[in-house]
DNA sequence: CGATTTCACTTAACATGTTAATCATCTCCC
DNA sequence: GGGAGATGATTAACATGTTAAGTGAAATCG
């Protein structure tokens, strides 16, 4: 179960580091753990939203949608979390099954103003139940403080993160 | 600002309290704030893999390659946590770029069998070095311990809900 | 005013996520 | 040994992630 050792010799040296000492066991860095948590979180979720014709970001954008009267395109990108062309490739076909409503802003017309509309709020109150449903059993199941903990952790390390130089322009190239 | 009440009448009564009452504040769900979270983390690897011509998912293969000689599709999926169709993908790619070599399994043609190649290695080493310092910084900015708890947190997450039931199917078709 | 720049949003292009279907082998059992 | 079913991997089809480019409207400045 050795490594193929000493065979193409001195060329891949520190390859043979590399492969006897892993950078990190990988499987345990923080990204892994925080993809395969939130994986298990959601798999949780996904069938109920796909019995109802949702993905999940379609479901956070409706979500997202409920708790205001009507939302400016930017600022709803910013609360359901998700890209500018994710966002508008969405909105289209919400749009189209006329879950939602959306309009020019009167002052500036370069800005749409998004609205969640009956017909889409008829949706919400068919999945909540099940959703809430899943979302005590998982409370439950992990425990309530427990939960809340690692929340406020995971609310810090993206605060400690925030302020953080987002390196790695190799060379100078920070201005274009 | 108020909502528009009363206008469709009883019809959407559970809308206005949804609107009024939001079942979660949403920003603060648990998919939410792990999203959040990991895409923190994240957004301080993508330039420095860029900057070699890798994606996350792509990178995660390598390094998962690294730590052994050779291993299976369908292992590697597991490991790397890609479903089976990206990973398909993108080992066309990698071994296009002649980072990865594939075969078959000799006792079971089925299977193929993957590991990395000496160019891949070299590249895992250049890009190993800045890596490791971006990890070193959230670290320090974090904190060690803290980390470390946060880490054992999602584990015991993720074992919480492994063993949970998938409901949602709606109607009894379990099967089909 | 009018040209330039900035801004909000959309499109484009490519990579991955997700589920279903397909294909080739392999196993099992008669 | 041969056919039904199981298994490993890929392909297909559609939705989203991600970065760059495009479009139209607004703000800025000369």
């Amino acid at each position: 179960m050795a490594a193929k050792k000493s065979q193409t010799g001195s060329s891949s040296e520190a390859a043979e580091t590399a492969r006897r000492a892993p950078m990190r066991e990988f499987s345990r860095s923080l990204p892994m753990s925080l993809l395969r948590a939130r994986e298990a979180v959601m798999r949780q979720f996904r069938p109920a939203l796909r019995n109802h014709g949702l993905t999940e970001q379609q479901w956070r954008i409706l979500r997202a949608l409920t708790a205001v009267d009507a939302i400016e395109v930017t600022e709803l990108a910013r609360v359901a979390f998700l890209l500018g062309p994710s966002l508008s490739r969405i909105l289209r076909d919400l749009e189209a099954r006329q879950l939602i409503e959306r309009r020019a802003a009167k002052a500036d017309l370069r800005r749409a103003v998004v609205s969640i509309s009956a017909k889409g709020m008829k949706l919400i109150e068919a999945v909540a139940p099940t959703s809430e449903a899943i979302y005590a059993e998982i409370t439950g199941r992990f425990g309530a403080r427990k939960l809340a903990e690692l929340q406020e952790m995971l609310g810090v390390l993206e605060r400690s993160l925030a302020a953080m130089e987002v390196a790695g322009e190799e060379s100078g190239k920070i201005e274009e």
